[in-house]
RNA sequence: GCAGCCGUAGCUCAGCUGGUUAGAGCGCCUGACUGUGGAUCAGGAGGCCGCAGGUUCAAAUCCCGCCGGCUGUACCA
């Protein structure tokens, strides 16, 4: 930065650094807040779709849309620490103008409830919705796990019965398939939470040990048998990483007679329904609420037997818990079946929900039954990604008509409108630079064709049109041809101008029509690409 | 939250036991090849060596704290 310099070289070290500090301006960095993300096109626009064919599923049931804020009283999203004045962890709080806390919504259930609460009198039931938002939670980011993400939610208001519960079950199932998630790819997994407290009743758990089991029996699919058993007995220490120990988990502290009791029943295989309903008949003939639930289990497995669902759609599955959460009868999960590409992670569930019927009487004293579920759309979307079904130039303009020439603008533009008329979403190149920036331009913004005409083509009334992607594999070839060129630095010199005169002729995918053609010709180019899905 | 590992250009990383202007590949930008993305060639931009302290004549390198990332675990309405 200074002209002079020169002598001592042997101090004088700290100084400098400090005027360089001095002389950058603090500018803010352009970073995203722990835990959030943005959304490139390509990615909106397939959740976008996501969301808009599971709605048509939805609508196809009856279920009508509800949009309600992303802001609510903490109260009414049941958050509140009465001891400290102060709003749980977990979630994104702060205090409104009128000195009562609110917070973002952590999920669409609690919001649904406060409206149904609300509007109960002129809404009739049962009700039947279906939302899409964005929920918020302040937890602990990790990969594939964010503070920000969308959920598609179903329920039903008001329908006590498990019949309601078949209809959500049914729902998910058709909105997997209508995604194209093959039947046999996923899984819909049923259990009840009424089963589950029979169980814990028949093998003698106590009150205050209730929530740990359910959360050990919960972890089954990640921990193992091992691992849970150990969960539910003295405690189990996790691996850690690279020097081991690792943090030690404190256990349920059950017997070895009762822990054998619940494995028995979790770990029953989830093939056949009928299995299951065997299982806990003979398990749970001394519990109550055990047997309601079985009843339930039964009556759902005739509804969805009638409906024509079988074991190839949805399962009973003992080992579905979906935490601690405000649940009271059946539950749902549903899971990618897929197998999962080499070492990575399994996919996880995608959906879920259940049955709770308490959650409106917070608000009421009334009692009103609710079942529904919620889809996780990104986690959804992100295995779809893995798995090669989502397009994934989705969003991007297909067509690009290049500025070769000023002086034919006009004519750009009304070729432009032309295509658009004909249904082509069509660009065009308002960017400065000649025709190698545009082509460079088009080949990174993924455009499938180029449109480009200058005198040459215009004096013949004629127009001519780049494939792209065509011309990308051509001139691949050409890369390798010339790749045995020998060490030669004349010879390669030669050879690379021969290349490039050759690649220039030959305008690799490209090909000049009549003017009358061009929207003919731009359709060709597109129908080789057209994925048979969308 | 707890525990362990990690943090050098946009990306992947090099920089030995502290020593003068911190490097490479890829990518990016400009230009040449006289209307074409590839290839080739010539230039170029870009680093508070995560942040803030400390040890030292001297720190990207050693120590401490914080922040961030990864992994496991806990929580997950």
């Amino acid at each position: 930065m200074s002209e002079q310099d020169g002598g001592a070289p042997e101090q004088g070290a700290p100084r400098p650094k400090k005027q360089k500090k001095r002389k950058k301006p603090k500018r803010p960095v352009p970073r995203l807040a722990r835990g959030f993300r943005d959304q490139p096109p390509g990615k909106l626009v397939a959740r976008r779709k996501m969301i808009e064919t599971v709605s048509r599923v939805y609508e196809s049931y009856g279920f009508t849309p509800l949009e309600t804020p992303a802001i609510e009283y903490v109260d009414v999203l049941g958050k509140f620490l009465p001891e400290s004045e102060t709003p749980e962890g977990g979630i994104f709080t702060w205090k409104y103008d009128d000195d009562e806390w609110v917070a973002l919504r952590y999920d669409l259930t609690a919001p649904l409830s406060r409206y149904v609460a609300k509007n109960f009198q002129e809404l009739g039931v049962p009700f039947r919705r279906y939302q899409a938002g964005q929920v918020w939670r302040l937890e602990k980011p990790e990969p594939g796990r964010f503070r920000e993400f969308t959920q598609l939610d179903i329920d039903i208001v008001g329908a006590g019965s498990v019949l309601g519960d078949a209809e959500i079950v049914t729902v998910l199932s058709e909105a997997m398939e209508a995604l194209g998630i093959e039947r046999g790819s996923y899984e819909v997994r049923l259990n009840d939470r009424k089963v589950l407290n029979g169980l814990l009743e028949v093998a003698g758990v106590n009150e205050d040990q209730v929530a740990t089991v359910l959360r050990a029996l919960d972890k089954l699919d990640r921990l193992g048998e091992e691992g849970v058993r150990l969960l539910l007995g003295p405690g189990r220490k996790d691996a850690g990483s690279g020097k081991g120990e690792g943090d030690f988990t404190k256990g349920a502290g059950l017997g070895d007679e009762q822990i054998e009791t619940l494995l028995r029943f979790v770990l029953t295989p989830a093939e056949g329904r009928s299995r299951y309903l065997e299982i806990a008949g003979e398990l749970l003939a001394e519990s109550k609420v055990g047997l309601e639930g079985l009843a339930e289990m039964v009556e759902l497995d005739e509804i969805l037997t009638e409906r024509g669902i079988e074991g190839d759609r949805v399962v009973f599955d003992p080992g579905v818990v979906r935490g601690l959460a405000y649940y009271t009868g059946p539950v749902v999960e549903v899971v990618l079946t897929y197998p999962v590409p080499d070492g990575q992670k399994p996919f996880g569930s995608v959906a879920g929900g259940g049955r709770y019927d308490d959650l409106v009487s917070r608000f009421t004293g009334q009692k009103v039954p609710a079942t529904g579920a919620s889809i996780g759309v990104d986690r959804l979307l992100d295995a779809l990604e893995r798995l090669g079904k989502v397009e994934p130039r989705s969003g991007m303009c297909p067509v690009l008509i290049a500025m070769v020439e000023k002086q034919y603008r006009a004519t750009y533009q009304r070729w432009a409108n032309q295509l658009r008329e004909a249904g082509i979403p069509t660009e065009l190149y308002v960017g400065s630079g000649g025709l190698g920036k545009q082509f460079k331009y088009a080949d990174r913004r993924q455009f499938t064709a180029v449109v480009v005409a200058g005198g040459n083509e215009i004096a013949e009334d004629q127009v001519s049109v780049k494939d792209l992607r065509l011309g990308q594999e051509l001139s691949a070839d050409t890369a390798v041809s010339r790749a045995n060129a020998g060490e030669d630095e004349e010879a390669a010199r030669t050879q690379a101008a021969a290349d490039r005169r050759a690649w220039l002729e030959a305008l690799p995918g490209q090909v000049t029509v009549a003017e009358g053609d061009l929207t003919e010709t731009v359709k060709g180019i597109l129908a080789r690409y057209q994925s048979p899905s969308s």
